[in-house]
DNA sequence: ATGGTTGTTCCACAA
């Protein structure tokens, strides 16, 4: 049964050891990691290769980065969102892993909303609908997992009203993230739970400003979303919250998918 | 209204 585990480190060279600890702990098959702010030269992949891990990198000197780790060979790797050639941010790779095709993303944060910042974000959302929809043609089950910066709902986050004109939770912004779920794709933990009044809250982000996680004030912003063949193989979906108490924390803490077959 | 945190890099910016 593949699990599948995704995680925005804020930094893989500050957070080295504990994500190598954490992977020994919980052996994710593959592993999705955003935000590695440093080139993919610079990223550490000896480390993870004694893990027993490939990996393929998409790097930037001081932002953004994502990577996709795996047991398997990766192969027919992607390595920007399709959509705009003139794009060079690194949020995006995507490749064939065993049966899957498998994307690591980071979408752009978008604050502040009245800069170029919040334009740039509506766009590469509507990139992602539009590669989402060919992805769904290929005929194998699609996982595409990451830091959406997106809070879908006003479940998922401590304070509504007053994050009600950030670029995470403006009515546009979630309005795009649903235009991909009507694609048909599932969101994997909101499918397994179903919100009822007096469930405790499940964060994925902590900012590290303000004592949002000793107060347990976060955000539900790092998604897996399942291409109906994908969701077909839906077995689990949780948020593992111990990395966030460690030592020399990112504010990001992650989740875990598990699948029923595939790799 | 202010100050509050972390990482990378350069004397801010992004989150």
């Amino acid at each position: 049964m593949p699990r599948l585990a995704t995680w925005n480190v804020n930094s893989i060279k500050a957070r080295l050891a504990s994500v190598l600890a954490w992977v020994e702990d919980v052996q994710p098959d593959i592993l999705l990691l955003q935000e590695l702010k440093c080139e993919a030269a610079g990223f550490p992949a000896d480390r993870f290769e004694a893990l027993g891990y490939q990996a393929a990198v998409v790097g930037q000197k001081s932002y953004n980065g994502v990577a996709l780790l795996a047991r398997a060979p990766i192969e027919d790797r992607l390595e920007q969102l399709p959509g705009d050639a003139d794009d060079r941010q690194a949020r995006y790779v995507e490749a064939t892993i065993g049966d899957l095709r498998v994307a690591s993303l980071y979408l752009p944060n978008g604050n502040p909303p009245e800069t170029s910042k919040y334009p740039y974000k509506l766009a590469w959302m509507a990139r992602l609908r539009r590669h989402a929809a060919d992805l769904l043609t290929n005929g194998r089950p699609v996982v595409l997992g990451g830091d959406y910066n997106v809070i879908p709902e006003p479940i998922d986050v401590y304070d509504p009203d007053g994050w009600r004109g950030d670029a995470l939770f403006r009515l546009e912004t979630r309005a795009a993230y649903r235009t991909v779920l009507h694609l048909g794709f599932t969101e994997a933990y909101r499918a397994l739970h179903a919100h009822r009044p007096g469930d405790v809250p499940a964060y994925t982000f902590w900012d590290y400003q303000g004592g949002r996680w000793p107060r347990d004030e976060g955000l539900r912003i790092d998604h897996f979303l399942l291409s109906p063949q994908a969701a077909d193989l839906l077995q689990a979906c949780t948020i593992d919250r111990r990395p966030r108490a460690w030592d020399k924390a990112s504010d990001h803490t992650p989740v875990v998918l598990e699948l029923a077959s595939g790799v």
